[in-house]
DNA sequence: TCTGTCACG
DNA sequence: ACGTACGTGACAGAC
């Protein structure tokens, strides 16, 4: 179906736009000076030739095809050589301007607005999608991301408000889990990475470094998605033992967790299919399959649904029950769009307060969750101030 | 049309 | 020995 809409600014859009044109062509004449040659950033294929083959650059991982250029190839090489940084940084200004900047403004409707398709039955969790264009996946992760972000706005006289989930799926791993101790570190609010790193790598909270807290969110994303050593590895640029020796720690230090994960692996391989909270299913026939590769993707997805479905579940029992309350109680305040465990909504100015509130007690009240759900709350002119 | 890459949660 | 972290969509270049 297709949403409210969101009003974009265009002018913002267009200045953002106008700046990187000239860096782009910069960084282009550069990257051929440095490669002694002009060849085409975008073709991976090129890219490959000029780093591996003719600068003699650390090759990483293959792919079906040759030598990959990823992000993270990039990054670990980018002290050999002057061209990696500008390779780096033609990526993202790119992918911002052929994604975003560029395509966003031409899709703009008759009312001035930026309509998104959500797509209801696409996603095997009952999480929803968007498409033409994909607004749940506006950038927002670097600083010129959040520029882009920032050219989202609400109308003259009115406020974005921005309501988002706080660790909605750790939140329900100590729920279905029942962990003790995962559930007191909601319950006392606190940070459910600094948490792990406590258990796991056995450091006090006061000591913890950047590099350990960050260790531990790996770790907690790799439960969330299933874990593997090596899928932590592979993210952590560990080896394998380590990793499988992280996992180990954890599962000692939360053994509910162990028990659950063995539960619904369990249940799956049974009924062949696994139950989010709110009683959706998802088939799993991958974990009946003979391959063990085959069988190891299924307990990964039996075990990611029930936290990415039972999210995928509350926050559109929250969705329903706002719609209803907004309607109920005659404001004109309307959700606009749904990013997983964030709601967007446009409210007139006098409104915002009372919106916010309004949203806060839905979302929260959306599941009775033991840890309780936890939502943070903002607005402003913006969608990136909004978020603030 | 497929592959690699990268934007988001 | 195998080879992967879960869920999406869009774009450029290769085929």
């Amino acid at each position: 179906m297709e949403a409210a809409g969101v009003k974009v600014d265009t002018y913002r859009m267009g200045e953002i736009t106008a700046r990187l044109a000239d860096r782009v062509e910069e960084l282009e004449a550069k990257a051929y000076e440095l490669a002694g040659e002009e060849f085409m950033l975008g073709s991976t294929q090129q890219v490959a030739r000029v780093l591996f083959e003719k600068l003699a650059l650390t090759p990483g991982r293959k792919g079906k095809t040759g030598y990959s250029t990823d992000t993270r190839v990039l990054r670990t090489i980018r002290g050999e050589h002057e061209i990696v940084g500008l390779l780096e940084e033609w990526r993202e200004l790119t992918k911002l301007v052929n994604t975003y900047l560029g395509p966003l403004p031409t899709l703009i409707g008759e009312d001035g607005r930026l309509h998104t398709t959500f797509n209801q039955a696409v996603a095997a969790t009952g999480r929803l999608s968007t498409s033409n264009p994909n607004l749940q996946a506006i950038p927002i992760r670097t600083e010129l991301g959040r520029e882009i972000r920032s050219a989202f706005v609400a109308e003259p006289g009115h406020k974005l408000i921005s309501a988002d989930y706080s660790q909605i799926e750790l939140r329900i791993l100590a729920h279905v889990s029942g962990e003790p101790k995962l559930r007191e570190a909601f319950e006392r609010g606190e940070d459910v990475h600094t948490a792990t790193a406590t258990e796991v790598l056995g450091v006090e909270p006061a000591k913890l470094t950047k590099g350990e807290r960050s260790i531990a969110k790996m770790i907690n994303f790799g439960i969330v998605y299933g874990i593997s050593a090596f899928g932590l590895s592979e993210n952590l640029e560990i080896p394998r033992e380590q990793a499988q020796q992280y996992i180990d720690a954890y599962l000692a230090r939360f053994p509910h967790v162990q028990d659950f994960i063995a539960r619904t692996i369990e249940e799956a391989t049974r009924d062949g299919y696994v139950t989010s909270l709110l009683g959706r299913r998802r088939p799993v026939q991958e974990i009946r399959a003979q391959n063990r590769q085959t069988r190891s993707l299924g307990e990964r997805l039996a075990v990611n649904f029930v936290m990415q479905g039972s999210n995928a579940d509350i926050i559109k029992v929250a969705m329903i029950r706002i719609h209803e309350r907004l309607r109920n109680e005659g404001r004109s305040a309307r959700l606009v769009l749904q990013v997983h465990d964030e709601l967007l909504l446009e409210a007139p100015d006098a409104e915002v307060a009372a919106v916010k509130e309004l949203v806060r007690e839905e979302m929260c009240g959306a599941y009775a969750l033991d840890p309780p759900l936890g939502v943070d709350v903002g607005a402003g002119t913006d969608w990136n101030e909004a978020k603030d």
